[in-house]
DNA sequence: TGAAGTCGTTTAAACGATTAAGCAGACTCT
DNA sequence: AGAGTCTGCTTAATCGTTTAAACGACTTCA
């Protein structure tokens, strides 16, 4: 592997003068550049990222916390934030938490030894400790659906109100009364945040709603909706996110519950597959490529400008209206 | 951050003790051993892994091309293969090409920059020029699908020929003759083997086969599925992937020939939501996990004995029945 | 008693970049 | 002519590890 100094030797210089070259200082007189990229060039030397890191005291790649790449609802964010950062000549380290929130202080140790400047946390809960230790050691943040921006943090909020009054209202204009609503898990705040506004929104409506905690999976959407069905009838279910419309649409299949006629089902995020599902699916879509282009982003400025506070970043999700809701039967 | 200096100060040792103690060399009096640990741990000490890199001249972080994360069969491979790596103490580095081949050429200058020992690459073509130059440059490769295994590199086979046998079988046995084939692109490798060996298996079966070449993406498999229905009006048709037999199913749906009573669909690759189609897809599981796994300890082997030839490592996949078959009408 | 091992530790030289500080030479100004 | 200012480049220190080689202090053995 040709070194810096090859690269000196070769263009007749020397070593600083070719990494003046090669970060852009305009220091150096056009025709040595030329010589020295020519130099380069020739010997098809690439930079050595570790020597560059040390030299620096941080490394040229950021952090994507993640808890499972297997949810559908990551893979477009994660690869967004990918291209967001390899514009910017940064290598992302893609990471999951497997949901288990414990793992979050090893995956934050890694990157910490890896140097990164940056890193995006998009899973529900992240332990204060970390984050301080993070603000602490000048490492940016970016997080999602957290409490607020803070000294070396930037929030992404997602509002979810807005997408969930759309479906209620949705479902109001074409006559429903009794509505059901299947959340996430009771432990995890970007779950309360849905149902909440759910709450507010049938009230505001007139609407008797019905709700379920259940676990963001296609069998929980399937269990709670037939429980939701047994207990109070809905004429409409709406679901905290796609894979539990998707077994709640499974759930009204099997047991000949016609969908949207006797049934309507409303999912939420837009995962690629809610398009593909018969009769397709409605649901309040949630700009996934966004959030991963602001998470990169949001980290970018952070370390740019390390006198700049955090700021909130708004995520606006908009109702997708498909064939899975239909005036109440 | 703490350096591994201070960790010898704290611990009244040298760094070079304290190297030993990390590195798990057991040079060192099992008394000074815990000084050492304590002191680290005190400290809250994480190595530099750009230092150590730089030292060693390789990294702990390998490579891991695929075209696409968006695409559903590559998240769970990539999970798998993330795991295996982090449980050796490595990072994986994950690049798409998205689908664009020209774009290779790039990441790979990327990860040799970061010194990495090692890459898979989960993609159709790579250019030969590309696999001779990280042979030569000593950088361990897996590869799929490919011709086979060389000086620096192993491949992973998927026996297509096994999984379109088993589909073909099946429909033999439910007593179908005319079965239509959705291909994938005809310049592709992978897509040629699933062809040659629908052909070679209808033939066997004493079949009336007819195929078609498509794109692997769910429109695709739509627009071919109507053609093979009206130019040949198979009772069954297989699909080189399962988003094309989605695109199968959507389009017998709107056309209102019912699956599977009038028309069999079997898939290819079993993705998470093939279970979740309405009926669920017959389809043939390829094990991801494993592709996954196998990557990455291949790459393992090659690179902790620079001496061993690469190997060939056989995938293979097994037809899963669900509800998208059933006898011809 | 002295030569030859062990054992546990330290010394010091890499590794390949970045960058502040220094240094010639040419140009400008008084 | 001499002092001061640019311009364009080099010198050399630095980043935090790893690891071969050296080095005392003991032990063993002839």
């Amino acid at each position: 592997m040709a070194t810096i100094k090859e690269v000196a030797e070769k263009a007749g210089v020397s070593v600083a003068t070719v990494s003046y070259v090669l970060n852009d200082a305009h220091k150096v007189r056009p025709e040595t550049e030329q010589r020295v990229r020519r130099a380069a060039q020739d010997l098809g030397y690439l930079r050595n990222t570790a020597a560059r890191s040390l030299a620096l005291g941080r490394s040229t790649m950021v952090g994507l916390i993640i808890p499972d790449i297997g949810n559908p609802f990551f893979p477009e964010i994660t690869k967004a934030f990918q291209e967001a950062a390899n514009a910017c000549g940064m290598e992302a380290i893609v990471m999951n938490t497997n949901s288990d929130a414990q793992r979050i202080r090893g995956l934050v140790e890694r990157l910490l030894g890896l140097q990164v400047p940056g890193a995006a946390f998009l899973t529900s809960q992240v332990d204060p400790a970390i984050k301080e230790m993070l603000a602490g050691k000048g490492v940016a943040a970016a997080y999602l659906d957290h409490a607020g921006a803070g000294a070396r943090c930037s929030n992404i909020a997602i509002d979810y109100r807005k997408g969930i009054f759309e479906a209620v209202d949705h479902l109001r204009q074409l006559g429903h009364v009794k509505v059901g609503f299947i959340g996430g898990p009771a432990d995890g705040a970007a779950a309360r945040l849905r149902k909440d506004a759910f709450l507010d929104a049938a009230r505001q409506a007139g609407m008797e709603a019905g709700t379920l905690d259940s676990d963001f999976t296609v069998q929980g959407g399937y269990f709670s909706c037939g429980k939701l069905l047994d207990a109070r009838d809905p004429t409409a279910v709406i679901a905290a996110n796609d894979l539990m419309a998707i077994g709640a649409m499974h759930c009204a299949y099997d047991r000949q519950v016609p969908v949207p006629a006797a049934l309507s089902i409303i999912g939420f995020d837009d995962i690629t597959f809610a398009q593909f599902t018969q009769p397709a699916l409605t649901t309040v879509a949630v700009p996934r490529a966004s959030i991963g282009n602001l998470a990169f982003e949001s980290l970018w400025t952070l370390i740019h400008d390390p006198g700049l506070p955090g700021r909130e970043y708004p995520i606006v999700p908009s109702l997708v209206v498909r064939q899975t809701t239909a005036p109440p039967r």
